[in-house]
DNA sequence: ATTTGTATAAAACATCTGTTTGACTCGTGT
DNA sequence: ACACGAGTCAAACAGATGTTTTATACAAAT
């Protein structure tokens, strides 16, 4: 009895009428009227990376939206097809990190590409505006929803590979090297140790994502890493 | 509307009985007899650390147990109170895991104390008999319970600290130098990288936790962290 | 033999869950 | 003027959820 699969995207009846999109919605009388729509996807963002899918009620998303308890079938079919939706734009978010951080790298040498990788992964990792979309990533990690699939290959697939290349340059080695892998986890694994955290919290570790702590971070990783990551290069390859 | 809290531990009329433990439960008349109490135990410990406190269902744990809906808050007052004896199990273990590293670590140098604690926290994390008990505590991580306090002052504030020891006596700072607690949490992020996790399952990194894989991932990690460490203490201190 | 305490079981309880329904309000196009 | 579709709403639905109740079986103590 895990996540409520729904396969077929938008299920029932109604909701399809979305897709007459772009036909200049205007404006209605109700109100406000800033957009059911799309307040349901910013309000959801938020208590999906707080406390993951499943323990969030539609209802509270609609109350803190000031929406109707049918309004999210309405507009994404279910609850899984918003928290599809509120995904993909995560998706999206890391997928231009992973973009800048190509580009920060091109034409320098590995260490300064490595460099760089990790401050731009960690500045998107931690930026007011795209840290609950990491948190949110980090859920599925632990408690996968359909949607993971598709993550893993449009998000993280190419950030590793991008990271595999760096390290193999840096070591000499192939990026399929169980060597490389290793770094790459080891790399990977400090930079999303810095996601607010309720154990770290507890111990005290106030680290406040400031531009200037952020740099701190990095640079520390970033200068663990080459170190480690020659160490390892010293060493003889294996299988 | 959280994970529901029950503030008093034994909430209710009955489920105090079990005060009188130790009086030779002995067997009784019912078929196989094998201490439903135990038998919830052990089931639920392994359908919490795959699903998490909130997604699991009394009704499943106890239909799994082969037990009746109403044994949960017979012999633990209610679902949480099942929680948590079984992290109290985890806390334990966890704390057993700390005493080993810190025996084997005696006398070494702090190069050695590095390699054997990192050694036997990995042995304890991925050991099949403790691997459940490690994911638990990993949910926690992102989705506290009231429980998390009390195992972070038993298990994880005496491991950092021992770590902190450590890295201190290799850069030459105060356990509470920022340099020495980003060092600390390089050591231990990498570590917990090698819990099973979906999403490397899905990028196709097949780590078996063998014997053999543990101790060179071990490996892996300490001399990388080694040698981070150093590069680490090369620089100049900071506040 | 009776009482007492422990353990189990089936059924019921109250609440919460995601979803659906049917009515209603508008603006727009004819 | 009229029909239509888009959007919203209150109410209801069906199923799941943690918990409680009531009854019963049994062993040990009295």
């Amino acid at each position: 009895m895990t996540t409520r699969v729904a396969v077929s995207a938008e299920p029932r009846a109604r909701a399809r009428r979305r897709a007459s999109r772009g036909t200049a919605p205007a404006s209605r009388s109700t109100g406000d009227d800033q957009e059911t729509r799309s307040r349901l996807l910013k309000v959801s963002e938020r208590l999906f990376a707080d406390r993951g899918f499943k323990d969030v009620t539609v209802r509270e998303i609609c109350r803190a939206a000031r929406a109707n308890v049918a309004a999210i079938n309405y507009h994404f079919g279910d609850k899984l097809g918003l928290y599809r939706e509120v995904l993909q734009t995560a998706t999206d978010a890391m997928r231009a990190t992973n973009d800048a951080a190509r580009r920060a790298g091109q034409g320098q040498p590995p260490e300064e590409k490595l460099r760089r990788y990790v401050l731009i992964f960690l500045q998107g990792l931690l930026a007011s505006n795209y840290e609950t979309l990491h948190r949110l990533i980090h859920r599925e990690m632990n408690d996968p929803t359909p949607v993971l699939d598709a993550f893993v290959e449009q998000s993280v697939r190419p950030r590793v590979e991008y990271l595999a290349g760096i390290v193999a340059e840096l070591i000499g080695g192939k990026p399929t090297d169980q060597r490389v892998l290793r770094c790459v986890a080891s790399v990977h694994s400090q930079s999303i140790t810095y996601l607010p955290n309720p154990i770290a919290a507890r111990l005290g570790f106030h680290f406040k994502p400031t531009p200037s702590q952020i740099e701190e971070a990095a640079r520390h990783i970033a200068g663990f890493s080459l170190a480690g990551i020659r160490a390892v290069g010293r060493k003889k390859s294996e299988v």
